[in-house]
DNA sequence: GTCTATACTTGGATAGAC
DNA sequence: GTCTATCCAAGTATAGAC
């Protein structure tokens, strides 16, 4: 009874699971129509078939994992709390890496560069996380001397580029090390600060 | 008199300068032996001859253009005081922009990401850069109260990956306000932190 | 050192059979 | 909806003439 939707319907997330992991384990550079049907034991024409193009496929697999992932950061950040933030932000990261969601975030920026249509379509996805950071980031300076000094717009859009840039180091040297040392830095400051934000630590 | 050096030697900065142009107007991507040639009005073939492959090429153009960065960075901030300081990154980080570098910088790393032999390249090509922000990051800590809170090393990295990131996203939309509204906050920060810094703004 | 010509590879995409 | 076969474009790199 499962042989319809097993081979039916079905092979779209076959496509789409084949495409991301071969993103995340080759990169977008190896990631032709050819590589991902092989990957994924298709044929090669039914990408173009269900998806119409590579571009669109390596999106619709970006999408998939984007769409859990912000469902997720906003369920747990929706109510936490400053001195909370910190060990969240680390646990959703690792889970961000675990899930390969990062590497094909940054494989998929980086390709951007270099194809206008594909560099559009990701700029267009940043720009739900850019409101959410910077919703965050306006919640916790809120009623701090630093509301003023900051630029709550500048400063989601910096976390952003370090989110992707340390993204595609890591890329580069799997360095896990970059990342952890920087949130231990994170929470010590936090709690350092946590006073300024009328919360105890 | 100028004949020999014109038509000669000099072929191989008229191939580093087509190069560089090229991937800073048309990325990566479109940076193609074939491409550069035509950008250049020189021949195909020469660049093979010259550099051994595209990927070198690129690679010397990028060097040229990081070598004369580096000096400038350390003649700057090698005796900027912590209040000097923001404004002259601002200054820096402008050149940067101006000279297309931090353009093609974003470009190489972007494209190291899908090539392997590129990425290891670009890694190398950090190091300078990672002890510069690092050895700048523990000069302005030293003796102040975030010395033992704030790993300089990771935050070296936090700041590189904030810069090519940043040249990442203004690459694909052209926005230039988004590093300037940052070193605006910046500017801010620090003059009212100047005083744990033993330096009067 | 510089040119022309070309061998070779890879990949996007489609036509048409089943 | 899925397959085979194929077209076409673009790129790296080299051989060999000049």
């Amino acid at each position: 009874m499962l042989k319809a939707t097993a081979q039916g319907a079905d092979i779209r997330n076959r496509i789409l699971d084949a495409a991301f992991e071969t993103v995340r384990t080759e990169g977008v550079a190896r990631a032709s129509a050819r590589t991902i049907a092989r990957n994924g034991s298709f044929n090669q024409a039914l990408i173009f078939y269900h998806f119409g193009s590579v571009n669109d496929l390596l999106l619709a697999a970006l999408d998939r994992s984007a769409g859990a992932r912000m469902e997720r950061y906003r369920e747990v950040l929706s109510q936490a709390s400053p001195a909370e933030f910190a060990p969240l932000a680390r646990q959703l990261y690792l889970e961000d890496v675990e899930a390969g969601h990062s590497t094909v975030l940054a494989e998929l920026f980086a390709a951007g560069s270099g194809n206008r249509a594909l560099g559009a379509e990701m700029l267009k996805r940043l720009q739900p996380w850019l409101e959410l950071a910077e919703s965050l980031i306006r919640r916790f300076l809120a009623g701090t001397p630093f509301a003023t000094l900051v630029d709550a717009r500048a400063a989601a859009g910096a976390v952003l580029a370090m989110y992707v840039g340390i993204d595609l180091f890591n890329h580069l040297d799997g360095d896990r090390s970059r990342a952890t040392d920087l949130f231990d830095s994170g929470e010590r400051l936090a709690s350092v600060f946590a006073p300024l934000f009328g919360v105890k630590s």
